[in-house]
DNA sequence: GTCTATAAAGGGATAGAC
DNA sequence: GTCTATCCCTTTATAGAC
């Protein structure tokens, strides 16, 4: 009995996590969620106090998982550089990947509220951010870790973000979207970078 | 009287671009930018035929300007490595100090269709990307340019993308959103890496 | 060119049967 | 737990007076 109540519910996050990543919170109706699911309207509110409440529970859902994915990348102890090229592979794959998670990011950094990006923070970015700062440090230290980690992840989002308008723009090519090709182009970038610093 | 008609149009167009840009389309009512404007609501079908064609019309009219304040930079005859700091500086300064433009941008690329998308592109990303493709090709020969220019274009709008949630996030410091602390840690996160390559 | 009034459609949410 | 039916509100857009 709970159990079905839990599938139920189960059911509903997984069909409106890629609507609302899509079109955005306004652009979702109920109603739309509900034919998604394969049920009426009324139905989801058994389920969920208002549309807020399932936003809220939907994103919770698609971020759960990330920050520690995002976190494994620390944990193997090899080279700064090893760690890095390794990072912004996953990074590159994540981001390609699953393009629900970065779009719901992203509306949420535009549009959330101080509370909703006080979660982000807590919830999605900080673990990451920290382990981040530090990698950065390791193998730029003259450089200020705050601004490095969020160069690096700029560096790996916007190749995505970009995406939809780039085919539009002078010298894409498809190869351009694979994430192991950007993966590389940005760490060859990286790593000329801190490798001079290296050397001095 | 076309000229009362084209100035009370243009207010409209100038109370209506923050408000796209802040909110977005679906947040924003004909009765709040009506509201904004000074007038009722069914005044702004006498100078645009529905919110689409309003809407358009704020997106082209924030958009002008930029694309050839873009170019600028690329004007003046000096050495890559000069225009290219003058060029981050810029796209920092424009960044920060025009946040409708970019938010409108961003929501541009993640909602337009086929038709806007291409409308973006040709009219305001595609000059300045052929310039910068040219420019990443004098100083990053062996990159291929369309990569370098996202990244570069990256770097300068992710900072500030981020902006909402970077306080919340380790490390933030206040000059984390002075135009000019981010273009210089940008330029010299390039620089090592460019600079490397030109000694080889 | 701006107003009031209102039509027409769609949204979130609730009541109550099953 | 899901349904039908419905309420109430907001939205876009139009008609017609001034």
């Amino acid at each position: 009995m709970s159990k079905t109540k839990q599938k139920t519910k189960t059911d509903i996050l997984e069909c409106t996590i890629p609507l609302f990543a899509k079109h955005g919170y306004d652009k979702v109706s109920m109603r739309q969620i509900a034919e998604a699911v394969g049920i009426k309207a009324a139905s989801l509110y058994h389920h969920f106090p208002d549309k807020q409440a399932l936003y809220i529970e939907a994103l919770s859902q698609a971020f759960s998982g990330h920050a520690d994915f995002m976190s494994e990348s620390f944990a193997l102890k090899v080279n700064p550089e090893q760690r890095l090229r390794q990072l912004i592979l996953q990074l590159c794959t994540l981001v390609s990947e699953d393009p629900d998670f970065s779009r719901l990011m992203q509306r949420e950094i535009m549009d959330g509220d101080e509370k909703r990006l006080q979660f982000l923070a807590d919830n999605v970015f900080r673990d990451f951010f920290n382990d981040m700062n530090a990698l950065c440090l390791s193998f730029a230290p003259e450089q200020d870790p705050h601004l490095m980690t969020v160069s690096v992840l700029g560096l790996v989002v916007y190749h995505f973000q970009l995406s939809p308008v780039r085919s539009f723009l002078p010298g894409f090519q498809n190869s351009h979207n694979d994430p192991e090709v950007v993966a590389r182009h940005i760490l060859t970038l990286l790593k000329n970078g801190y490798a001079k610093a290296l050397m001095e």
